[in-house]
DNA sequence: CCCAAACCGTGTACGTCGTATACTCAGGTG
DNA sequence: CACCTGAGTATACGACGTACACGGTTTGGG
């Protein structure tokens, strides 16, 4: 029986609350609080502590306020993580950015990294659904701008830019895993060298994994293993760009050769 | 002061529990449970009700146990979701796999994305380090093994792999989230798309997005978003292995021509 | 002007979680 | 046999998200 029509507590509410476009309220006291101030206040904890120290207890602690009141700027702690999301993305600064797709999407997939290395917690938010907020949209905007003299049809520029973002997304993933194998026990390195030698050896003395072995014997993982992320991510970057210039070339061929 | 050498709680003693190879110990009652027990049952309430649904209590509870026994063949629930990930994988099937290597390497991804669609719950288990359970080590030496007869050296091999898995795993996850956007409000496609209509409107409205309007305008989210998800992977896919063809053929010509 | 509606912030409470600690009791080993 | 080891239990603590009911303040409509 709730209000009919009117965004009550529905995703509809979360867009609002995404770009902003509350409707303050016409009765009542003004709130001494607000959806950025929320927010604002969750993120340095974030910063400062990680996204496991988020708690709705903690934020509303930070801002001297009853953890309940906090509900009355944010319908849950689900939709505080995605408007955390949104606001610690930012906005792409495509000042800089070659005219050629290219150079242009390679600035983009780096700024998105350097985004997540400085906020690694941004890469422990599940993902809810489709990006939704004005920041988000800006970075898609941003990489359909890059793709805009290209010979892509739609479907294929927003693949590229999800394929990318993904990639983006993943070695992020990967070198946060990294420091947490390191954190989870209190003296990293050596400790965690000797488990992998331990598991070097087990693959040698096993018999289901004879390439993996031989790899192993050749030095495979005589220097610590991901050794250079940033080697990885712009390699896998270039592949990707790579396979993309592939398909244009073969297209301008094609249409050289057809029509 | 723990008795030195043997793995107490270390990453060591996780190892021995992936490999299966936890030394009895030779006192005392034979115990009901086993490590794989635990896991199995770990995995049931995750195939059943979801990862979310898998706390200590349930699983302890539908073993007939009490909650703190667990703790007797898991050192946490941290470890017990490692357990779970690397059993939840399997061993992939390299029988039907083709010679070449960009049949074999298709073949492993999607092998591995039907693992992942099988229990998408392995997706939501955040990653804690490099795979050291003998199943996921499996696919490595698949993978490995796949690219056995390429001009590719140790480096790139791995780094090709961990790109596929990154892919698949990132796709997987795109896959997860439309899921859960649906389930986030009872009645899910009407009510989203109405959302989904309300946001472009915003971004036709706003005049930072002209690009995205541009395209918004030309039809571009007439249907759903991400249709066809299958297409999505299979494009990246493609896209992928494309550069690596385009980097062998270069290197190949290289090779003709410099040595 | 005044009352009632709207709204902010609070206090309390419930159910759930992971797991530390201290215990009882069965079973194999010296 | 005595004994120690280890399985499984019972209890408890602190933290979590959030539902609910309540006072206090502001403002619009009559």
């Amino acid at each position: 029986m709730g209000s009919p029509g009117s965004g009550g507590r529905g995703p509809a509410h979360t867009l609002d609350l995404l770009w902003g476009t509350v409707r303050p309220g016409r009765r009542g006291p003004r709130g001494g609080l607000s959806v950025e101030a929320v927010v604002r206040a969750a993120m340095d904890l974030a910063d400062a502590e990680g996204l496991a120290a988020v708690s709705m207890r903690r934020v509303a602690e930070s801002l001297d306020v009853t953890t309940m009141s906090l509900y009355r700027y944010v319908p849950g702690k689900d939709d505080l993580c995605d408007l955390m999301l949104d606001a610690a993305s930012g906005t792409p600064d495509t000042a800089g950015w070659p005219d050629d797709w290219r150079g242009a999407l390679e600035h983009l997939a780096r700024d998105m990294r350097t985004v997540f290395r400085r906020r690694p917690w941004v890469l422990e938010i599940p993902i809810s659904g489709p990006p939704l907020g004005p920041n988000n949209l800006a970075w898609m905007e941003a990489g359909l701008a890059a793709m805009r003299n290209t010979a892509l049809d739609t479907g294929e520029r927003i693949r590229l830019l999800m394929l990318l973002t993904g990639h983006v997304r993943s070695e992020g993933q990967r070198d946060l895993s990294m420091e947490r194998a390191g954190a989870r026990t209190g003296v990293a390195p050596q400790e965690w060298g000797r488990v992998y030698g331990e598991m070097l050896g087990r693959v040698l003395a096993d018999d289901r994994f004879p390439t993996l072995a031989r790899h192993v014997r050749e030095g495979m993982f005589d220097s610590p293993p991901e050794a250079d992320p940033d080697e990885d991510f712009e390699a896998g970057l270039a592949l990707l760009l790579d396979g993309v210039e592939a398909l244009l070339t073969r297209r301008a061929g094609a249409g050289r050769a057809d029509g």
